[in-house]
DNA sequence: ACATATATATATCAAAATGATATATTAAAA
DNA sequence: TTTTAATATATCATTTTGATATATATATGT
């Protein structure tokens, strides 16, 4: 098998607040937790059929003067198959981290292409942070309703992890400035990296 | 276009340090890069032949009995495309954490269950951290090679990803214990949660 | 010596995710 | 009024994901 759709529990998570139509979930999803998890117009419409034809949602055609607008409501099975996810704990993250992908073969380039990558990718992330905290100021009062306080759990940890970033970059910059600072950057040479055994993988 | 195949470039990567079999790609990816960026064998193999094609490696069967080792040796113009790839700054970083994703929707199940969760990632992430802390006890020692030293600086990375999911986790398992002593969890309700506007996209 | 387990090695596949783009209507701003 | 932005549905090629099939070689245990 190669992995559980989690598209379709997005969608019936959304749905879970309020019905909705496609459109209106991509964009549900792109204000809240696209910063962990994106997902595109390619998933969801396919999924939404696919949630219909399984009686997971209905779906109401809201009429209007040319194409009507589908407004997809979950069902009680859906709300139950809603509820066995998420009793179910998640087996792994899965992270793509392009700019350690150019910097673990950085000495292919000189140390200052480095650290201009890596500044690029501070500038993403403190705007990143920036939003992020914001967003909290925002959230915190609400104390209300409880979908806030999961809300505020997932903001929190993508200030958590942005604020991490940020700090790695300092450190990583730091480094490499050293390598720049007159002698140019450090000799490049390949050689065996393996022997160190490092192993993050469980095992099956 | 969807996405630039980032696969070629590991193995561009890879081989830029020594040839190597399918195989062994694989191996170093696990033991080295894994923990940013996944790869398997069904994205290797397919890449190699039209890497091959491409007369960016070339192949030199080893012989033996019965089938031959396919031993990869990058090309020059290989190693130009790798640089070329290296010096384009990255655009995005793609996360997906399902343990958030699960928390997002966590007011549809008891309390405890979003807490077990939790500590399901806790003990995940502590693994990882510790893996990458003795590998770092091993790395630093080894200043001479430069190779080392981004490898080193990847590690880092991790480290301070990981440190900062331990401590999210202290926070948020803090954050819903207060809803479990004595008062069960709180009522769930469903309502809008879009009126905030967090936008973590970027204009494209 | 024999069995068992693990490592090496190549390969494929269905399902899912990715990102961009096409198309058209409606509402708001210049 | 014209243009711009928002709403809305949909598709597509490429890439990624994980698991699995297959077979040989080597090491370990009894």
């Amino acid at each position: 098998m190669p992995q559980d759709n989690r598209t379709i529990y997005i969608i019936l998570g959304l749905l879970s607040h309020e019905p909705m139509t496609g459109y209106e979930i991509k964009r549900r999803v792109t204000t809240t937790i696209s910063f962990f998890w994106e997902v595109g117009y390619g998933q969801i419409y396919p999924a939404l059929r696919q949630l219909q034809k399984d009686g997971l949602v209905t779906m109401k055609p809201e009429a209007r003067e040319n194409r009507p607008r589908k407004v997809y409501t979950i069902t009680e099975s859906g709300r139950t198959e809603l509820k066995n996810w998420l009793h179910i704990p998640a087996i792994r993250e899965s992270e793509r981290h392009e700019i350690l992908l150019k910097l673990f073969f950085g000495s292919q380039i000189p140390v200052q292409a480095n650290l201009q990558n890596i500044a690029s990718f501070r500038k993403r992330s403190a705007a990143v942070l920036e939003t992020l905290t914001a967003f909290e100021e925002n959230l915190r009062p609400i104390t209300s309703n409880p979908d806030h306080l999961y809300y505020l759990l997932t903001v929190r940890f993508g200030e958590y992890l942005y604020k991490a970033y940020l700090d790695w970059v300092d450190e990583a910059t730091a480094t490499l400035q050293k390598f720049t600072s007159g002698e140019g950057h450090p000799p490049s040479g390949a050689e065996d990296a393996e022997s160190l055994g490092l192993n993050t993988s469980q095992r099956k």
